[in-house]
DNA sequence: CTAGGATCTAGAGTCGGCTCTAGGTCAACC
DNA sequence: GGTTGACCTAGAGCCGACTCTAGATCCTAG
């Protein structure tokens, strides 16, 4: 209870957020705080506690693909203060929406690849090999392993 | 049982796949085929089924986040024919590794966008609107609703 | 014969999201 | 008082993966 506001350098911000400092200045730029960045002697940046949280939720919904007017799009919201919940709940639903698709999507590649590795490993396994390149195509369609044509692997 | 062997024009190809023409010409620039390209009269390219099965494997590792260079490896092994069976199988593995932390981290965002629509709805329900910018944490961290600063929404 | 449409090559342009450079200011230390 | 070292601004550069353009060729249909 000691700290009434923590004011740290951009060099701080960018070690305890992982963010380097042309980002955080780059970040800046593009609009996406939502409070101005304070500035002190000499006009260097002086960041709050608040300012790293709300990095941290930047960096989350960034790395979950929110491209960069979206995430302004948000900011912008959040700056303008309450009465606009119902707009930031759809820009975080259409997010969460993408976010959940872009699983679905990478989950079916992986069940693919994970056939694909079953099929070299059984492969390896028997010792055996094959006189020419060998398939591994969708697990669950009507064809397993194609008896001659398609060569893909 | 007709068709010996299927020959598609690179406007079908694409047609099929959902890759463009020029997508096309440039995996093939960039060395991503297993088969040369066949060349039909006026140098048109001739692509058969197996050239549109092995897309469909490369539409799936670049959907799921392989770059091209780890893709043209890959080519590169499955060109080179039978007896590398272990390097390609590394290279499915590493890539199968990568996906699998992909999701994993975009589970955890998920998670995080989930509770910030949550905590959102809740408020809209409560039909109150806090006097200024409300604040969605971690779910499991120490501070749940904190009481005084952090204001990221 | 001519027009339209698909294709060809080589290479330039685009986009998102930073990253880096150049040239300068400022505070602190020896 | 000279040298770090962190910071400043404006703007250029980079990377991956295409996408597009220009200008030519070729096939088909009318």
């Amino acid at each position: 209870m000691a700290e009434v506001t923590t004011s740290l350098s951009i060099g701080q911000v960018a070690e305890r957020t992982g963010l380097s400092v042309h980002a955080l200045r780059f970040y800046e730029h593009e609009g996406l705080f939502v409070n101005p960045v304070q500035r002190g002697s000499g006009g260097r940046r002086i960041y709050s506690q608040d300012d790293v949280d709300w990095l941290t939720v930047c960096i989350i919904l960034r790395a979950s693909g929110m491209p960069l007017p979206a995430l302004r799009r948000y900011a912008d919201l959040v700056r303008k203060g309450a009465g606009n919940e119902e707009e930031r709940l759809t820009v975080l639903r259409e997010h969460q929406a993408h976010v959940t698709t872009q699983i679905g999507r990478l989950t079916e590649c992986l069940d693919l690849i994970t056939f694909k590795v079953g099929v070299y490993e059984d492969l390896l396994d028997q010792g055996g090999a094959a006189d020419h390149q060998c398939h591994a195509s969708s697990p669950s369609t009507d064809e397993e392993q194609p008896p001659i044509s398609s060569a893909s692997s």
